[in-house]
DNA sequence: AAAGTTTTTTAGCTTTGTCTAAAAATATTT
DNA sequence: AAATATTTTTAGACAAAGCTAAAAAACTTT
C-alpha cells in the first residue's frame, strides 16, 4: 500500500463518510464538508483519479474505487484506534477524542497500529460505537457490545442480558439495572475486572466481572 | 505557544542537538544533518529568525534565541515520551523507536502529551537513557536509574546498589550481580513488581521488587 | 596580500495545495 | 424551449518548502 499525504487521505475520508447516505459524493458537498473551496476539490479529484483511487468524470460527482475504499478502512482504522487509546488509556472524554485522533491518524506505520491494536486487546468499537476495521480492512457490523468492551465513559443502553437465571435477574434488580437503563462505566480495575458504573447523576456502583459479561449494551445516540 | 510546521520543527530539533557539540551551527552541519541542500538552509533560517527563533547573520552561522530552545524542548519532550510508549507498552525494540517517534513528535496537542505523560507515570529518560523535558520544559541531568524505572529490553550496566547490607549482597552475588554487570529487564509484572532480568544470553532469572529498588543502572552506550 | 578554495547566499524554477474570478456545463423555471 | 440559476471546471496566482546554478563572502594558502 502507497502512501498518501494528509490532505489527500482527508479527502479520502470525507468522500467514504458522504457515499454512505448519498450514493455518488458531489463537489460542493465535499468542499462544504472539508471546509474548502469546490476549486480545490476539482483539482484533488483529478489527482486522486489519476492515482485511482476514485471514479470521476467532469460533472458527474464521484465516488472511491475499491483501492480508495481500502485505503480509507486504513484511515479509519487508525483514527478509531486512537479514539479508542486516547478514552480507554489516557482518559480523555467521549467528545474531546476526535479532534486528537484527526492528528494521530495521518501517522501511516502499519507496525505501529497494529501493535497499538494488540496493546488494546483488538476492540471492535470506537468510544462512540463505531466499528473499527481489522488489519485487513474488515469492519464489523455494528453488535451488542458486552459491557467488559464498552470504554469508560461512554453513554450506553443496556440492550440484552445473556444469562436469564432468576439469580442474575435478582442482582440485576437490586442494582436498578433493566433493558433500556442508560449508563456509563466510570471506572474498571484490572485485578478483579470488577467496575464502577453509573446510572444518570446518582453515584457510582460496583459491579463484578461475573455480572458484567453477562450485560450487553448499545451505544446511546 | 504557537505552532510550527513539521518541517520547522525539525530544523529546530536538529539545531538543538547539533549546538551541543559546537557553540554556533553553519549552514552546511545543517544541511547534512536533515538531508537537505545548504540553499534550503538559508532560507529556513531567515524564516525562524523572522519567528524570532534563532540568532543569525548572514555568514555568522546560528544559535537559537531563549524562544527556540523552549520550542526544541517541547519537541524533544513529545519524541521522548513517544518512544517511551513505544517501548514499554507497546513492545517495539530498542532501536526501532526513533523512527516512529519522528512522526508522532509532529503532533502537538499538549493535553494529549501531558496526559499521556501521566499514563506513562512521568518517566524520567527514554528507552535510549535521554532525559525528557517536563511539562515546563525543564530537562533533568542524566542521574542514575533505579531498576523499576529501566524501560523494556534495554541494555544497561548496573552503577550502584543503595543498600549495603551483608544480606543484599549476598542475594547480588547468588544472582551474580555487580557493580559493572551489563543487564536487561525483560518483563515487569505489575501484581507484585518483581521483574526477569537477564544477563548476557543466560536464561533470564526473577528479581523481587525489594532487590530492583535498590539496584541503580546507567544505560549502556 | 593576492590567489585559490570553500562556504554561504541569492536568484529563479518546481511541486503541492490552496485561492479568486471567469467560463462552461448542467438544472430549474417560466 | 428559452431564460435564468446553480454547480462545476478552468485559468491564473500565491505560499511553503524544496531544488540547481551562479554570485558573493569568508577562509586558506602560498
Amino acid at each position: 500500500m502507497l502512501n498518501y499525504s494528509t490532505s489527500e487521505e482527508n479527502y479520502i475520508k470525507a468522500i467514504f463518510h458522504l457515499q454512505k447516505q448519498d450514493d455518488t459524493v458531489t463537489t460542493n458537498e465535499l468542499a462544504n464538508e472539508l471546509k474548502t473551496k469546490p476549486a480545490s476539490v476539482t483539482d484533488m479529484m483529478k489527482k486522486l483519479k489519476i492515482k485511482k483511487l476514485l471514479h470521476y468524470q467532469p460533472y458527474q460527482g464521484f465516488r472511491l474505487s475499491t483501492d480508495g475504499n481500502k485505503v480509507a478502512l486504513g484511515i479509519i482504522r487508525r483514527h478509531r484506534l486512537w479514539e479508542y487509546f486516547l478514552a480507554e488509556k489516557l482518559k480523555f472524554t467521549w467528545d474531546e477524542v476526535h479532534e486528537v485522533a484527526e492528528d494521530l491518524e495521518h501517522v501511516t506505520n502499519k507496525k505501529l497500529i497494529d501493535k497499538l491494536d494488540e496493546f488494546l486487546g483488538f476492540p471492535r468499537v470506537d468510544p462512540h460505537g463505531d466499528p473499527i476495521p481489522d488489519a485487513n480492512g474488515r469492519i464489523e457490523i455494528s453488535k451488542k457490545i458486552g459491557l467488559p468492551e464498552l470504554p469508560l465513559n461512554t453513554p450506553a443502553v443496556v440492550s440484552s442480558v445473556s444469562d436469564q437465571s432468576s439469580e442474575i435477574l435478582e442482582l440485576l434488580q437490586h442494582k436498578k439495572i433493566a433493558i433500556g437503563t442508560r449508563l456509563e462505566v466510570k471506572k474498571k480495575f484490572d485485578f478483579d475486572h470488577s467496575m464502577e458504573v453509573r446510572i444518570g447523576r446518582q453515584p457510582a456502583f460496583t459491579i463484578s466481572r461475573e455480572l458484567a459479561e453477562n450485560i450487553f449494551v448499545k451505544y446511546d445516540t
